[in-house]
Parts: C-alpha cells; sequence; structure tokens
DNA sequence: GCTCCCGGAATTATCATCGG
DNA sequence: CCGATGATAATTCCGGGAGC
C-alpha cells in the first residue's frame, strides 16, 4: 500500500515515518500542495493525507481538485487543529473522507490507514466511479461489470458533465455551455448527440443510463 | 474516394397545461 | 376526468469537413 503525506512540519512526517517504518505501508512525502498535487499526478496513491495548514495549494483547494477535475476517488484524510463542525463540513464538501484532530498519535492514524484501505481497491486519476459503471476519461470508455464501451469524443463530453453533477440533474443551457464552451452552434445538435449516446450505451449495456427530466434537463440514471 | 464524426433540420412522439 | 393544444424531447436523415 502507497501513501502520501503532506505536511510542511519536517518533524510530524518523520513521526510518522518511524512509527510506519515496520509496517507493509509505502510512505511518500510532499511538503506543499503544489509538489502534492504533482506526485499524485505522477503516482497512484491508496491514500492521501494532508494537514490543513499546507501552503501554495491548501488541503481543500488540492481535495475539490482531485475529485472534481481529476477525478480520483483516492481516500483523503485531513489531519487539522480545527475541530470545529464548520471546518469538518468544508472538509467533507471539498471531498474529504475523514478529518482527524490533530495532534494525531501515529498509532491511530495507522489504524486510520488500514480502515480507508479496506474500502475498496485503488481507484486511479481520471477514473470516477458512478453507480455500477466505472467512467474513464482517459480512455474514453465506460465499463458497467465486463462490458465497456467506446465513447466518441462528443459522447464523452455529455458524460463529463452529466457525471460532473450527478446525481443532480442538468440542464440543457448547462451542458450546451459546457460542452461548447460558450459558443454553441446554431441549432441544437445536444438532441442528436444524447440520442447517439444512448443507442450507443443501449446496444452495448441493455439499458439506457441517461434519463430525462421534462423541462428540467438529464441526468444518470 | 471512402469513412467517420459532427451539426442542421424535419418529422414524430411525449408531456404538461388548460378549459369545458 | 378528458380532450385540445402548445411545448418539449426523441428520432431520423442529410450534408459538410477532416482524416486516411
Amino acid at each position: 500500500m502507497r501513501v502520501l503525506i503532506v505536511d510542511r512540519c519536517i518533524q510530524s512526517t518523520i513521526d510518522i515515518s518511524n512509527y510506519l517504518s515496520d509496517s507493509n505501508i509505502e510512505l511518500d512525502f510532499a511538503y506543499h500542495g503544489i509538489s502534492a498535487l504533482e506526485l499524485i499526478i505522477k503516482n497512484e496513491y491508496d491514500i492521501l493525507i494532508l494537514d490543513a495548514c499546507i501552503t501554495k495549494l491548501d488541503a481543500l483547494s488540492l481535495s475539490k481538485k482531485l475529485r472534481q477535475q481529476l477525478f480520483s476517488s483516492m481516500p483523503i484524510i485531513v489531519l487539522s487543529k480545527q475541530t470545529e463542525l464548520a471546518f469538518k463540513v468544508q472538509c467533507f464538501e471539498a471531498g474529504v473522507d475523514d478529518v482527524v484532530a490533530k495532534p494525531c498519535a501515529p498509532q491511530e492514524l495507522y489504524h486510520r490507514i488500514l480502515a480507508m484501505a479496506k474500502r475498496g481497491p485503488l481507484r486511479g486519476i481520471g477514473q470516477q466511479k458512478i453507480a455500477d459503471l466505472s467512467v474513464d476519461y482517459n480512455a474514453a470508455t465506460i465499463t458497467r461489470g465486463t462490458r465497456k464501451i467506446k465513447l466518441h469524443q462528443m459522447q464523452m463530453k455529455i458524460i463529463k458533465v452529466l457525471a460532473q453533477h450527478y446525481p443532480n440533474t442538468v440542464s440543457r443551457e448547462v451542458l450546451e455551455q459546457e460542452i461548447w464552451s460558450g459558443v454553441l452552434p446554431d441549432s441544437s445538435p445536444l438532441r442528436t448527440h444524447i440520442y447517439r449516446l444512448r443507442q450507443n450505451i443501449k446496444n452495448q449495456l441493455d439499458r439506457d443510463i441517461i434519463s430525462t427530466v421534462y423541462a428540467k434537463g438529464y441526468k444518470i440514471a
């Protein structure tokens, strides 16, 4: 198991490293948010541990970036001296899985890492799990069970926007804005692309994953 | 020249609303 | 409640452009 610890306090990282030296956990360290992000993109980690006070890219921004832009499902634990509810809520809204009060005993951290690791297999960057579907943005594929569908560029854009808003409904206007980046085509080819996407998915998965919410938009069912 | 992908447009189907 | 009507969505076909 590979864990990335991001903390600007070198002594903290030394303490954790010493405690975990006998475990089968491979540790990497970063001392600010930007270098953490670079490591995450370059390597694959099973768990990310973030100190709330990291610099350059703060813990909440880094978490949001991982969830919303890189579609990473990697478990994130935040260590923080702030333990009030409002801060915790902010963390969870940013995509953090667990908030641990500092100072935190290395033993407690070790067991939290083990607990997180039990949740499931590693999921890399560019992949998102939605219901029983797995969306791979790098390979432009959707996988359900053993069935994998290759999507066209436009179909992938539609899925991406719907996935970003899952489980909410996305209006046609938002879809068009995000797909064509504000430069909308003269007519509305969105209908055509939605239809083709549905046909593509139906043919491969034997079911439709896009549902229409009349006069509201579309969502992933 | 052929194929694939995309946008445009027409037609058909479905849904929501309103009045009797 | 039910039918008429308008709004919205689904389906289908066609043509253009890019890539091979």
